[in-house]
DNA sequence: TATTATATTTTGAGCAGTCAAAACACTGCG
DNA sequence: CGCAGTGTTTTGACTGCTCAAAATATAATA
């Protein structure tokens, strides 16, 4: 059984290569992402390398293996389905949320999360768009394309929020930008590093960094 | 802030006291209780008293201060609210609920606590009859006397059962000693050692032990 | 009172996770 | 090539919690 301070660097480790795009995690990033510091990383690293949860690759970085992955997915899991009962049952606002679920994530069995679910409806994915891995541990690939990559003139509505940064998401949620809601891309340049796209139903024009615009999922249509 | 093994003590002392009746908890049963060994607990102990939360005289006990009181109720209040949503809300089974609770009374904030109770609509108890205690820490006296102190021919309803243990709450709750049932007293044999019981409803008749009636409460009516 | 049983405390050790700081290994640049 | 800067690993130490086993105190019984 892994302790919760495991399941953490576990999917930390997937959270930040999903980040990362590609290649190893290196110590820097995870250590950095767990707030500790990189002489405990690689200390705990070392050790998931033994119990076979990730592979390490001493001064390269470390990667998830299966075993490693199905555990994040657990996580994963756990963490979604937590975060849309605090919001949908509990009524929690979206500052408030990530912190709660980070802490009850370790602390549920399988038992708890299973019957969440029913209860909840079998949600596809959570308040931020984010896909719930199934019990079984499939999970939806990510749909939606960053709204970086769209073209001016496009009709867009917001796919999903890749961030648990509470900040982040407490702006794009004042913005409207949140899963579901219509916009029209107005610009996008590279030059000057920002996208600003028109809030359709209500004509609201925002304009957000090139870097957060790419953790900003979206489906085009029309 | 108080690591969720200080919480665990804690709560573990106000139930040992409370079952008690009255005195210090003596480190035995203490150790028992938390399946630790003795060692283990007395060191635990003189951490308690050195932090307020206990006062502990060497080799005869340990009694909470007023401090480990409102910590005890803090804990008794998640526990139970904790209880009563996973029986009600995600349809847990009796034989089930214990475990988990106790793992989330630790992970849970108080915001959550808050939120869940005006969820669940401010219950007064929980599920086995256990009164929730608010979240200013007062709690109501039990109320309900215990079975093994009535008489023969009176009619009682259940009102409480006292105790935590997964197979006395489910072997009660197969023989329909829930909390609101009606039963009148056939025998209360002290030289026998049981007392027996019928349920008004059913016609049905269960005996139980001198030692486990008193743990369950009734209110005599009639 | 002396002896035995029982409860309790002490001691020494270990595990998981952490930090600070020193040692080390790779960039890449002059 | 050699050296600086950055990232990484090692080392030694500490905290919180635990155990096993030895030492000690108290109570019970003969």
């Amino acid at each position: 059984m892994p302790t919760s301070t495991v399941e953490q660097y576990i999917k930390i480790i997937y959270t930040q290569r999903e980040h990362l795009g590609e290649g190893v995690v290196p110590m820097k990033r995870l250590s950095e992402a767990m707030g500790v510091t990189p002489g405990t990383a690689t200390t705990m690293v070392k050790h998931l390398d033994e119990v076979e949860l990730v592979r390490y690759q001493p001064r390269q970085g470390v990667l998830l293996t299966e075993k490693g992955e199905n555990l994040a997915l657990r996580m994963l899991r756990r963490h979604r389905l937590i975060e849309t009962f605090l919001e949908q049952v509990l009524g929690y606002d979206w500052s408030e949320v990530h912190a709660d679920a980070e802490r009850l994530e370790h602390a549920v069995s399988d038992r708890f999360i299973d019957k969440l679910e029913d209860y909840l409806g079998y949600p596809e994915v959570d308040p931020h768009g984010d896909p719930i891995p199934t019990a079984s541990g499939a999970i939806e690939p990510a749909i939606g394309i960053p709204l970086n990559t769209c073209a001016p003139g496009r009709r867009v509505q917001i796919a999903r929020l890749i961030d648990d940064d509470t900040d982040f998401l407490v702006y794009m949620k004042n913005s409207m930008i949140v899963p579901g809601q219509d916009f029209g891309v107005r610009e996008n340049s590279a030059v000057a590093g920002t996208v600003t796209i028109e809030h359709l139903a209500t004509r609201r024009v925002v304009t957000v960094g090139f870097e957060p615009a790419g953790r900003i999922l979206v489906s085009e249509h029309g």
